[in-house]
DNA sequence: CTTTATTACATAACATGTTAATCACTAATA
DNA sequence: TATTAGTGATTAACATGTTATGTAATAAAG
């Protein structure tokens, strides 16, 4: 019997989306304290650490890597630009392009959180199971693949 | 060797913040356009549906249900209460609390979009399969488990 | 009964999510 | 070359996320 056959939806318990945001909030949870005294929310947080892995992206190769739409992207680069974390700078090739860096205040303030951020991946490992947390990345990307191949 | 030992932080692909986000955002991709049809948000939808099963609820549990903050679930129902799709009422034992109820509209609204959620759902099933799903949902619950009993 | 603490909810302020519109620049075509 | 289409990025407008603060009602303590 498929749930559509049932006139109730199923309950929220058993709503994949809310059972997914609840998950991303319980991981999050602990780590975003840290974050904040660091005057940074998680997005920026993600832009800080895009840009620390490589230097030098343009805006729209770091809105699709940080899962950010570009309003919200060109917002957050106005806001890190002006505590200069980031510079911008124009790209030689293409007038219409932006080239994002980080700064080196930007790096130093990478280098004070991500500590932090590696200490909590390893409790969440240590208390679930690294075999178990494997195994549930390969579930979210095979899920996220047969949706997109539908879709 | 645990990933702390690293000096470079795992990539975004083996962020589970992210995972979980990519994951939710593909889940709801194909049902979010429906609900844009009818007018309504995802948030303002999942209100909708926790008062179409249970009627009569205060806003706090209210907001337990739909994983919403107070603020914006207060906003939510000043919203849905201008369009007549909820009603307020003064609690008779506690003046300080609302009890929300879903209008006649409101159930209207509600049957003509529930079997696009549960259609997308069964889509959803009928490609990942039933037993990864099933196995998610625990995986999910688990990690949730395990990370509350220790924070 | 009065003071104090707590609870339920609302509001404020700012960041982000989201869709649409705009603007500047580039590419393609007549 | 002039026109048109497409692309990269910003801005606008409104809903939501988030923390802090305010307000009224209730509960607890004295």
């Amino acid at each position: 019997m498929t749930n559509s056959q049932n006139k109730t939806l199923r309950a929220f318990d058993r709503s994949l989306p809310m059972a997914l945001l609840r998950a991303r909030e319980a991981v999050m949870k602990k780590f975003i304290p840290s974050l904040r005294e660091n005057g940074l929310s998680s997005q920026q947080w993600r832009v800080i650490r895009a840009l620390n892995e490589e230097e030098g992206l343009d805006i729209t190769e770091l809105a699709h890597r940080c899962f950010l739409l570009m309003p919200s992207l060109s917002r957050i680069i106005q806001n890190l630009e002006k505590r200069k974390l980031v510079i911008r700078n124009q790209s030689s090739s293409d007038n219409r392009k932006s080239v994002i860096s980080i700064t080196a205040p930007g790096k130093k303030l990478f280098q004070k959180i991500a500590p932090k951020s590696a200490e909590r991946y390893d409790l969440i490992t240590e208390k679930f199971g690294y075999g178990k947390l494997e195994l549930l990345y390969e579930l979210l990307d095979e899920l996220i693949e047969k949706i997109d191949e539908q879709d």
